[in-house]
DNA sequence: CCATGAAGTGTAAACGCTTGCATTTTTGAC
DNA sequence: GTCAAAAATGCAAGCGTTTACACTTCATGG
């Protein structure tokens, strides 16, 4: 119980050896067993936890990968950051969240400390850095990116995201198979939303839907609502694919406020799987983001470059379509 | 573009003058206007960016104070994070949020972490350590609670924490001026499940409500729709007070499955106020945590450990009562 | 101009650790 | 026992900063 933390030399002197000995009992270099326990005995009564600040400077690895969210409160963004904390815990490293706010200077502002405190690597959830800036900034550090914002072109960031044309097939066609002939979207910002929108335009035709409508929002549950309320003026559709639960959430509420049925007199489809969709009333049919499973690829790409099953550019994976009582056949 | 980063010394031959010189221009020393300037122009040219670990083992401060949240998925707690990160911000300092899923081992080890790498401060939100296992892990680094789960004895130890009695207080009183007087309980686990609880039961009959049936719950949807239908055997109770907000999103499904009409048939109060609770069928009343406030506090307390207007022990932060439709007037 | 002090700048010693290399000790074969 | 090889240990040089302290300038007033 000194005032200050007892140091490596604090330990040698102790245990009567050098603090090279000591170091080595640390991690594991060659010492006789009887040293290392004397050493391991001194190190416990003095309570003595080495400074990883000291021992970065040295060795230039901190054994801490850093996690830029945009920000806390989605629960896709928590999942994919647990993903991530799965593959680092098993290298026996750890992940810092950062956040950012959906700002982008200030996003540039906290990979550059986080680079400047060394982390062994970055992953970045939906970023809206350009390529040149990143490349300035991350100087050396590994970068991972999930769901970027800008599709990079450079090599030096990987990418994994999710496969908005493929869920999206997965809704139209099950939307067909319950007979389904005109449907309307509520479409959503950013790349997400973009390609959610584009591959409806796109695949319905496939699946002999005509996209009767398109409105606009921003994700959330607000526009939805507002979004659903110009929406509903017409009547000439059977099913709404929304570009987030969110937004599907404020639908819900246009639809109780024009007294409709659901989902009854309409069919409501979102995408994501929050946590709370199942709660939603009625149960939302949703397309389900694999989260931790993306969170984990990104680490381990992070982490193993050089691996046999190494990828690059972009790997996508495959939400699920998780059906619920929000889906039905059209009112005939 | 050079392979390694460049150090303090290389932008010091670069500009011809002494590290000492260029670390004051970077931290505000004495130099000449010339100088300054000269040496700027150095940094920019190389991409200088200091590097944080080095002159954190010198200075002994890293400028960074660990948050430590049970879990990502919870909106209070990244609404607390989100407090803290305004406060350090203002300080030119930076939140590193670590996770530890609800595990006590995990949670020591998590914190000894972030001790070995020196972070200025810590804040711990709803930890369940207690003071001795606490005391010997973060050594000579400040800590704040946010609603431990322990009640911290240890004047080391200040904590912010959410003030159950009076808001469950706000709830009763508004009952009871509805004209509600029997009333049910869904129970939540923990320290804020039992005050919550104790709260109800020794205020109720202040307001001449009598508290018909208590059932526990885990804080879960899943917990709130088991007991909710266990509840709803009994129909002699015209209000629902629930633990939080997820147990009442579960509550409504059973009450939905015993055809019960809300808010007519019954009334429904939660505590929290998560972002989807306004978007729940009928809209949720309940008792928002000023998380972000709660943040702030803390991280200022962390700061200004001697403020004039420092406070210890524990900080209470009173709960507002959100009044939405789930709140009407008993049947008659 | 010189003494005087203030202002700028450089030197070098930490900070707490790891690690290559030299040195000592141990081991095992003879 | 002896000696060489192997194993364990110690020495000391960094890692990239900050910061006393000492030293050099430079301006100022006499």
């Amino acid at each position: 119980m000194s005032d200050r933390p007892p140091t490596l030399h604090d330990v040698a002197r102790h245990a009567g050896v050098s603090t090279a000995t000591v170091s080595r009992v640390l991690n594991g270099g060659p010492v006789r067993p009887g040293t290392a326990r004397l050493v391991r005995d001194v190190v416990k009564r003095l309570g003595y936890v080495p400074n990883q600040v000291a021992r970065g400077l040295v060795t230039g690895r901190s054994m801490v990968v850093g996690v830029l969210v945009p920000d806390l409160v989605g629960p896709l963004n928590a999942a994919i950051a647990r993903g991530v904390e799965d593959v680092l815990e098993a290298h026996g490293m750890h992940a810092v969240i950062v956040t950012d706010h959906r700002d982008v200077v200030r996003e540039a502002k906290r990979i550059e400390t986080l680079v400047a405190r060394r982390v062994d690597g970055l992953v970045l959830i939906g970023s809206e850095l350009d390529d040149p800036t990143l490349t300035d900034v991350t100087a050396t550090t590994p970068v991972v990116h999930v769901g970027a914002e800008r599709a990079p072109s450079d090599e030096r960031f990987p990418e994994v995201r999710i496969d908005n044309q493929a869920g999206i097939e997965k809704a139209l066609a099950r939307l067909a198979e319950l007979g389904h002939r005109r449907i309307a979207h509520l479409a959503g910002p950013r790349r997400d939303g973009r390609e959610r929108h584009d591959a409806i335009r796109q695949l319905a035709p496939r699946y002999e839907l005509a996209l009767a409508h398109v409105v606009d929002t921003d994700f959330s549950e607000e526009a939805g609502r507002d979004a659903g309320a110009t929406l509903l003026r017409h009547r000439d559709f059977t099913a709404v694919l929304c570009a987030n639960d969110r937004s599907a959430a404020g639908f819900y509420q246009a639809a109780r406020d024009e007294g409709l049925n659901l989902p009854d007199d309409l069919t409501v489809v979102g995408f994501d799987d929050l946590p709370w969709s199942a709660y939603l009333d009625p149960p939302l049919t949703t397309l389900r983001q694999p989260g931790r499973d993306m969170g984990r690829l990104a680490a381990e790409r992070l982490l193993h470059p050089e691996a046999s099953d190494a990828w690059r550019g972009v790997r996508t994976l495959v939400p699920n379509l998780v059906a619920r009582e929000s889906m039905a056949p059209p009112p005939t």
